[in-house]
DNA sequence: ACACTAACCTGCAAGC
DNA sequence: TGCTTGCAGGTTAGTG
C-alpha cells in the first residue's frame, strides 16, 4: 500500500489531530509485527505529550516529550484517526488514544510494518539517502552513484541508500515518463539521462501527493478518505495492456522480485 | 563493495 | 464449489 505520497497523504491527515495532544492510553493488540513492538511501551507513553509528527523516508516518527515513536505501514498498514466508538476491525493491532477522545488505529494484516520507541536516535533511520523532493536528491546523486554498477536502473532508484521513498509504483511510472527501460544497467545511463529521470521522480511523487496518493486495495488517507493518483498510472499493474503513448502492448519483467512494466517502443 | 535471493505474513484472484 | 498456486505497496538478513 504505502509509498511515499501514501506515507505523506496519512501524516497530513492525522497530524492535526495529534500535535499538541496527550496520551491517554495506548493499547497494543498484536506486538508481533516486523520487530516486536517494544514491551512495556504503553507505560513508556502515557501521559505524555505529542510535540510534533513528522516523516522521514516511509517513516512517520511521532515525537515526545521524551524519546519517540517509530511508525513504518510495510506493506499493507494504514493509519486512522477515527470516533472512539468505532467498530474493531480484524488486524487493528494497535490503538493510541488522545485525552481530546481522538483515537489513531493502527491497521496491518502482513505485518511487514512497525512500531517501536527510542530515547535517542532510531537505528532505522541511519543510512537513509536524501528525501527525493528535497534539493539533495540530484542528477549528479544518481549519476556518481551508479558509476561502474551493474543493476539495474529501477532497483537502483529503489535502493533506500540512493534516494527514500521511491517504491515499485513510482519507480515505475517514473521510468516510464523518462523513456528509460528499467532493466538497463544503472552504471549505463549518461547523467542527460539522470537529469531527466530525477525531474520525473519529483513530479510524479509531487502529483502523486497532491492528488492524495494511489489506492489500489483499501490505502485510505488518515481520515478514512481513498487516493485518486492510481487513475494516472500508465504502466503499474498495466502488462498487456497498450502504451498510453504510443499503442504498442505493455511487457512485464522481474527485477529483485519486483514486477516491471514498461513500453518496450517508448523506452529504451 | 556488490549482486542476488529468501524471508517475514495475510488476503485475494486466477486456474484447475 | 473447493482446493492450490502465485502475487501484492517494503525492508532486512544472508549467500556467494
Amino acid at each position: 500500500m504505502p509509498e511515499l505520497p501514501e506515507v505523506e497523504t496519512t501524516l497530513r491527515g492525522i497530524e492535526p489531530w495529534l500535535t499538541q495532544q496527550t496520551i491517554d492510553k495506548l493499547t497494543i493488540r498484536q506486538a508481533s509485527l516486523r520487530w516486536p513492538v517494544t514491551s512495556g511501551l504503553s507505560n513508556l507513553v502515557e501521559g505524555q505529550t505529542i510535540l510534533a509528527v513528522r516523516r522521514r523516508a516511509k517513516y512517520l516518527i511521532i515525537q515526545l516529550e521524551h524519546g519517540s515513536m517509530l511508525v513504518h505501514l510495510g506493506m499493507s498498514g494504514s493509519l486512522r484517526v477515527v470516533e472512539p466508538e468505532t467498530e474493531l476491525r480484524k488486524h487493528d493491532h494497535i490503538e493510541m488514544r488522545m485525552r481530546n477522545g481522538a483515537v489513531l488505529r493502527y491497521h496491518d494484516p502482513r505485518r511487514f510494518g512497525c512500531w517501536l520507541w527510542s530515547e535517542g536516535e532510531h537505528r532505522q533511520l541511519s543510512g537513509l539517502g536524501p528525501e527525493p523532493l528535497s534539493t539533495g536528491f540530484d542528477a549528479e546523486r544518481l549519476y556518481q552513484l551508479s558509476r561502474k554498477r551493474k543493476v539495474a536502473v529501477k532497483p537502483f532508484i529503489m535502493d533506500n541508500n540512493t534516494v527514500v521513498g521511491v517504491g515499485n509504483i513510482y519507480a515505475s511510472e517514473a521510468l516510464f515518463r523518462s523513456g528509460i527501460r528499467p532493466g538497463r544497467s544503472a552504471g549505463n545511463i549518461s547523467l542527460k539521462r539522470y537529469q531527466v529521470l530525477t525531474d520525473h521522480i519529483k513530479t510524479v511523487l509531487q502529483a502523486a501527493i497532491v492528488q492524495g496518493g494511489t489506492t489500489l486495495r483499501d490505502f485510505v488517507n488518515g481520515n478514512g478518505e481513498p487516493g485518486y493518483f492510481q487513475q494516472t498510472l500508465a504502466v503499474y499493474g498495466r502488462a498487456d495492456q497498450p502504451c498510453v503513448s504510443c499503442g504498442t502492448l505493455l511487457k512485464e519483467l522481474r527485477l529483485g522480485q519486483r514486477s516491471s512494466v514498461f513500453c518496450p517502443r517508448c523506452q529504451r
